[in-house]
DNA sequence: ATTATAATCTAAAACGTTTCGGTTGTCAAC
DNA sequence: GTTGACAACCGAAACGTTTTAGATTATAAT
């Protein structure tokens, strides 16, 4: 049914070779058999098999991305966005993305092998990078090219991009003692994941500098979802002195944790400070809106895709080593009562 | 460098053909050969070169997913849960997930194609169905499996699942109307898509039923962003009657009107309801919560994932259409101000 | 000793491309 | 009328599997 090489060959006249060659623009075809080819190519609607591409080239113009899900009702913006910037920028460089959903833990690294060993894939696109992660060490010893979105504690020199996520914290967290907040809480991430620790760390050191006492009451892990913002707030909010500020790792944290402190009856950027991370779309349109340290997930997505093409296709990396300064964003979820628009800083 | 069937041959002695027929399980193999292969397989590490396999068994093991997306920094937190729900079900029935990102126009039905003519995917998953769509009739004339969340108008016979969004809305209409709500005014979405024009009619015809008019200034319509719903609620409240309540066509756009609503400085289900579509997670957790109603979507993205595959395998597909009834959750946005607690009707 | 039967194993073709290393024919140059 | 250069074309191998259709050997039945 499918037309192959061998029914234009059959068709024309010319053998295979010659049908491939002229298909794909060699110069020793005259001009005369290339049109015969190209124009029966046409009429019987001829597609080149990929797989059979991939076999021979030896390569499968295919990157790969494993999310890291988190439960089975998995839902979070930051992915989507995300996704959007590698997959316009992968089919904007003629790319294919093969994409899988494993949680972190012990299956994971098999998904990685199966691509890997199976040349399943050209390269890999990693996130969520662990400060010790068995996933790149794992792609270093097998030479396998790939690019992570963060870093890791025990840097084997791999390409990355990555946010400045510790001077982003810490710029939020100046903001507040700026503004005169004093018992700031935070609600943290996973302390395994690179960037729940370096954004943990933004928040102590400005503390310190700022010779604030770091509280460990005051600190709470959060597991990035909204509920987890919110069971967060409300342990921090039932304390005997409450604080007067709430950072969180996180934008869908700090808006689960806006809540909270909404249901207990505070104003949300008058009583209680609330600041996130990430920027997603719905930070803007919250109410209040969240003040929040941005970074362009679309753009890095983009980044990230691009800086591995690049790896793959051998040229050199004009930057091995992307790292942002995020912005921070006011709004009025950390605006001091008075002032009410929109003002960036950074 | 990587480890072939045929290095395994050599190095036990055996043919390359018993090799594969010994990893692969066949009974024609005695169990002391099978155990040198399995082996020396092991000990070299060998795994096989999947594309090799796509070539030779006419068939890559591998489901397609265009996701339809609007505008560059394209991010609903809808698809990621979709995603999740497809991505599990395929890795879980021993399918890989290849995606792209295209939005809907001129060079949408291109990436059907390469995916379909070039073999590139064993079955497609079609989305965000429009009222006439060129997805649809594409890839029945081609004969291709496919399955559809959401239906078309003109019904060709494919296998789909979809929600009866007419009768969601009409639930939630009812129900603001069993409030006492009169002036009801409704933000749709693109006509063109097949839920959108369904949403809209489960409007017009619960308003019809219940005598009262349906005012075409009280219908706007958005493109399904927070942005959008935002302005327009702003259109909305700027009439010289404002509307006692707002529906969205999703959640989104919901969020988004909640936000203008606020920004009025009317209180969010007392002086204005607002309710919306999907219940995604954030809809839980917005301030005031959102009444809204629900689709199970990572269930629908397992459903419509599962539904393919049966139907590639051959198996006999149980149920070739699939309609579920949408739940109404009420929450505080569109409580009466007394009751405060969520409840469910459906 | 012959034949049937079962148990193991294998050569070779196939999947649809690309590409290496040619061959053939024409024409100009010497 | 040989030589070389060149244009146009093609056979066959290769990519790494799976599968078909036997081949070989051992075992049991006559």
């Amino acid at each position: 049914m499918p037309v192959t090489l061998r029914d234009i060959a059959q068709e024309t006249g010319y053998s295979v070779t010659t049908v491939s060659r002229a298909l794909n623009d060699y110069d020793d075809v005259s001009p005369k058999t290339r049109r015969t080819i190209c124009e029966t190519a046409e009429r019987l609607g001829y597609h080149p098999n990929i797989t059979a591409q991939h076999l021979q080239r030896q390569r499968t113009d295919t990157l790969g991305f494993i999310i890291p899900t988190t439960g089975p009702r998995f839902s979070d913006p930051f992915f989507t966005e995300f996704l959007a910037g590698i997959g316009n920028e992968a089919s904007a460089q003629g790319y294919d993305l093969l994409v899988s959903t494993h949680s972190a833990g012990p299956g994971e690294l098999d998904v990685y092998r199966r691509f890997v060993r199976g040349k399943r894939v050209d390269g890999l696109l990693v996130v969520r990078t662990r400060r010790h992660d068995s996933r790149i060490s794992y792609l270093l010893e097998q030479h396998f090219p790939f690019v992570a979105f963060g870093r890791t504690e025990c840097n084997g020199n791999f390409p990355f991009v990555d946010e400045d996520g510790r001077a982003g914290i810490a710029r939020a967290t100046q903001h507040l003692i700026d503004h005169g907040h004093r018992r700031i809480a935070f609600i943290a991430a996973d302390q395994d994941l690179m960037f729940g620790h370096e954004r943990l760390r933004g928040y102590t050191d400005t503390m310190r500098e700022n010779n604030l006492p770091v509280d460990d009451g005051l600190i709470v892990e959060g597991d990035l979802s909204q509920r987890s913002g919110r069971r967060a707030a409300r342990r921090l909010l039932d304390l005997p002195e409450t604080p007067t500020a709430i950072m969180a790792s996180n934008d869908l944290m700090a808006l689960g944790a806006m809540a909270t402190v909404q249901a207990h009856g505070f104003e949300v950027g008058k009583d209680v400070a609330v600041t996130g991370f990430d920027d997603i779309p719905l930070a803007e349109h919250s109410h209040p809106p969240l003040t929040t340290v941005r970074q362009p997930i679309y753009r890095i997505g983009e980044m990230v895709c691009q800086v591995l093409v690049d790896l793959i296709r051998g040229g050199p990396l004009k930057r091995r080593h992307v790292i942002l300064e995020p912005t921070l964003i006011v709004r009025q979820s950390s605006a001091p009562a008075a002032s009410s628009a929109t003002i960036s800083v950074g």
